[in-house]
DNA sequence: CAAGTTTTTTACCATTTGGTAAAGTTACGA
DNA sequence: TCGTAACTTTACCAAATGGTAAAAAACTTG
């Protein structure tokens, strides 16, 4: 709001970038308090005062990460068919939140994360842009279900759970990863295992 | 190791206590890094040297704290009966999973906070203790399965599965109260939901 | 290529933070 | 009740941390 936003130069907006990609990272694994502007100078080859000419404060890098998150984090969430078959759309939602999980663990971690404190930067996002989506797909949901189509449940458990699941994957994999040790099929047995247990929970 | 291991007085225990059960809030909604001493002593009333004169340091309490939770969490797990009805065993151990995210969410957001960040203090802890029961409880759940008293399938996701949906109730309650606001049932819906949910997965 | 603008670097600062030293106070057994 | 050990408080410190000032360097454009 201070700078009379002309657009950013090619340098801006491939070093905002770069910060934003060390800074993920970091909070990911060590949370904000936990991540320090060294760190984050050090993992993307600056020096700390030039991520204050970029960003200005430890907190406004977060801040973007999380706002540029919750868009992408959403749209499959938003891809849902209400004309579509509802059985199949839900579970190619459950694919495409397993195929986040093991593309993008960092953002699954850095939201986990943000939620387990209480969401201190994220509740208003999350009443102005999740809860709305979040109710009109629990209507969609409930359509189908009066409609016979899968079994009757409570809706928003049901997204509750293929949220629990499919995260699961990303931000416990240091615990998984000593249970199921040296697996290199892990990624396609928690694939078909959660298929198969979505489509037994849905099927009528 | 230091100290000659006198039994505690009854002011150290006290103390003690005190100290763990302000760390244990703080250490689960900031993080190990997000939490300070000060804030710890204000918590408990005390004053931060008093903090060290009953913990050698910060990460002393936080290695405490992690090392009692262990135990008490691991301990539902370990009470599933190789002899009891297979079904009733599992959604046993589930109810006391999702009554535990109820009573104790503190316990389990301090869990999730160390092993998001990688189970940094945590892993021996994990190979030592957890990996072994948790092999035997895989067994004793594939020997079910192989009776044909529940339905086949891979017994390590089954519990990842539960652990996920029951332990999420906890440590994303701030999304959920977004999500579900003033849902004062919201309890004993999210309890008919996960029992619903998981008979139907392990019914054959 | 010169002038101005953007970007990077160096040196620095105030505050916070984990932890210490040591004096003061309280509890407790002989 | 007296002496000692256990506990608490005050005053402090060195390192780390978020951030600033300003000069130097690099880039852009007329």
């Amino acid at each position: 709001m201070s700078t009379p936003a002309r657009k950013p130069s090619r340098i801006q907006t491939e070093n905002r970038q770069r910060i934003r990609d060390a800074a993920l990272g970091l909070f990911a694994t060590h949370g904000f308090r936990g991540t320090t502007l060294d760190q984050i100078a050090d993992a993307c080859g600056m020096h700390k005062p030039n991520l204050i000419y970029y960003y200005d404060s430890k907190e406004a890098i977060h801040i973007d990460l999380l706002n540029t998150l919750m868009e992408e984090w959403l749209s499959p969430l938003g891809a849902m068919n209400p004309d579509g078959d509802p059985l199949e759309e839900i579970l190619d939602y459950i694919r495409r939140k397993m195929e986040m999980s093991r593309l993008y663990p960092r953002e699954s971690r850095l939201f986990a994360n943000e939620i387990v404190q209480g969401a201190p930067r994220m509740l208003p996002h999350l009443e102005s842009t999740l809860k709305p989506l979040f109710d009109k797909q629990c209507g969609i949901i409930t359509r189908w279900m009066k409609d016979g189509k899968i079994a009757e449940m409570h809706p928003a458990h049901l997204i509750f759970s293929i949220w629990a699941v499919t995260q699961h994957y990303a931000d416990f994999e240091a615990q998984i990863a000593v249970l199921l040790p040296g697996d290199d099929k892990r990624a396609r047995g928690a694939d078909q295992f959660v298929e198969m247990m979505f489509r037994k929970v849905l099927t009528p």
